[in-house]
DNA sequence: TTTGCTTATGCAAACGATTTCGGAAAAACA
DNA sequence: TGTTTTTCCGAAATCGTTTGCATAAGCAAA
């Protein structure tokens, strides 16, 4: 089965191609009966404008490309079911990839949409991506970007993120005003926006509880689960042990938990813990983790909201806004 | 900044545009010293063909087209990284479209990505979904499709799912062996191909070990919560109260532990519980909940190597058969 | 009758790549 | 020298749609 296009119609009507398209497009100068029955018979052929035709001339489509580190993660899968969401209620699809967090596939990645001229990107960047030129690129080209969660911070594009500062600072404060007062920070990569915020939040609540920062009990490293092992291994092993610690995010967490068990350490006696991002996990394991909770689907949502905007009005977005959401922290068995 | 085409780069090297097509697409009748020269300066002005001229020509994309009921569930947020992983590495990219349960989103879905040429379909149907049509439009214009979890059962086409029965008598199994005998089954709709395949193995696992299949002990009843609460609830009303019971899926068993709770009966004690697709909730609650996990990843990946082997060999697929995987009991403190 | 205007439509180019057909030039052969 | 074969390349059509320009028909005013 073949189907339909416009010069089929054309044929059948013994009129030309162009004609059929006006009429199909409303154009003023087309007669109203010319236009009544190309139509009636556009609906009896079930036609349907191919739109790689389309695309080719216009030279864009109807697709919003999304990158994101990895699709299963709660968070990423949550943004993404807003994302499409908002991107069907105003006629667009929407091209998924992950990057494994890898820099390398993340370039392939949006060089591959954008040759495939996607309309516009929602990103969240991968771990080890320091350089921003495959995003620099988007913007020389005038294709609409939005950053979510994991920004690259040194381009003028929009974002849409929590307040890490000052969600961490609360998820510390918590600690704080449990009684804690040894607490420990297992950062991420320091070139990352997220780590440094975090940091910040971290030494934020200790400065206004008037408690010191000890450089001792910062810990940087990674985003994976044998990261924060490794730094609470070497914690243990220097026989630095802090009453608390907040990570970066939670398979830190996770993996701090982890060498904590097997010190036969006691959480929250012992040490407590929270986490950050209220993966899955976090709630699975005995005791259950505090963590802090990020409203995904929304700024998916608004992400997408952003985006179709930009791409529908040809905003030029040279500006580095943010769109910050509130960040609520989930207090568990942990703390 | 536009992107270069291949006149252009016939222009500076005063050839023609079929001869630079050739020679980037290695025909063997071009010259060797002309191929250089093309395709150094293709590199050199970062050449990349577009896809969009060359889907209009050929028909096709390189796209897979994803329909699933929620992106942001467990399970399907963790079969479409799956897809993702094996669609990068065969150099496709995955259109993804969420039906949210609505059969006609499903529909309309469907037939935006047929008229986007999406090369194939990898698709898990709405619950909602009782009409196949749209997916028949697919058969008959020769579009692979292949389902996974859900299929439409009426069509010939490949489905990735799991082995329902067996699963089924695996968990039934394992109460038995835990000493439980007065096992219930809360099944599903029965039209449905999930609550016959999973009420099988219910009753294989009670022939094995030689114990009476009552028929007071299996409820019908529908997939949500209130389903499985009122099935507890007539069970006490009518005084027949079984020391565990078998859900067709976790919702129903978390309707059924709510009254089990409210009845003031202990888990596992008095009543043990398992569900079945280990819903994050099932390991939450407290205590948690034994139940099935599907293999969500692997799957996913499974579907997307049949798909794209069905659409590189241009396979027909009139043939409707299952490619069935091991799902695992996951046991938690419920029994 | 000529000129000018409106209305409705067609022609052809364009988007960028691929592909069929065929031809010129060079090489090989008689 | 003449004929055939090979090598290399170009012209043009094609995919389906959009759009600038041309034009024919009809009618009114001069």
């Amino acid at each position: 089965m073949r189907n339909t296009t416009i010069t089929d119609i054309a044929k059948k009507l013994k009129i030309s191609a162009s004609t059929v398209s006006r009429a199909l497009n409303d154009y003023p100068d087309i007669n109203e009966e010319t236009k009544n029955q190309v139509k009636m018979l556009a609906k009896k052929l079930n036609y349907w404008p191919n739109p790689i035709a389309r695309s080719l001339k216009s030279n864009r489509t109807n697709v919003i490309g999304v990158i994101v580190p990895e699709i299963k993660h709660d968070f990423f899968s949550s943004a993404i079911s807003g994302i499409e969401e908002v991107a069907y209620h105003s006629g667009y699809t929407i091209l998924v990839c992950q990057s494994n967090e890898s820099y390398d596939r993340e370039v392939i990645n949006t060089n591959a949409l954008m040759h495939q001229r996607v309309a516009g990107f929602i990103v969240s960047i991968s771990q080890s991506t320091t350089n921003g030129d495959h995003f620099k690129a988007l913007l020389d080209r005038k294709i609409p970007l939005v950053f979510f969660d994991r920004a690259f911070d040194q381009l003028p594009a929009i974002k849409v993120v929590i307040d890490d500062a000052k969600s961490s600072c609360r998820a510390v404060t918590h600690l704080i005003e449990r009684g804690y007062k040894k607490i420990a920070h297992f950062s991420g990569p320091i070139a990352m926006e997220i780590s440094k915020q975090r940091l910040k939040g971290y030494k934020n609540a200790l400065k206004k509880a008037n408690l010191p920062i000890l450089n001792e009990l910062i810990r940087y490293g990674g985003l994976q689960e044998s990261d924060g092992y490794a730094s609470m291994d070497a914690l243990i092993k220097e026989n630095v042990i802090p009453d608390a610690i907040f990570a970066v995010n939670d398979p830190v967490a996770i993996g701090a938990f982890q060498r904590i068990n097997e010190a036969g350490l006691k959480i929250p006696d012992d040490i407590a813990i929270v986490g950050f991002s209220n993966n899955k996990i976090t709630s699975l394991i005995e005791p259950p983790m505090t963590t802090v909770n990020q409203p995904s689907y929304e700024m998916g949502e608004k992400a997408a909201e952003i985006l179709i905007e930009m791409i529908e009005k040809k905003k030029t977005h040279n500006e580095n806004k943010a769109i910050v959401f509130e960040a609520e922290l989930v207090v568990r068995k942990s703390t």
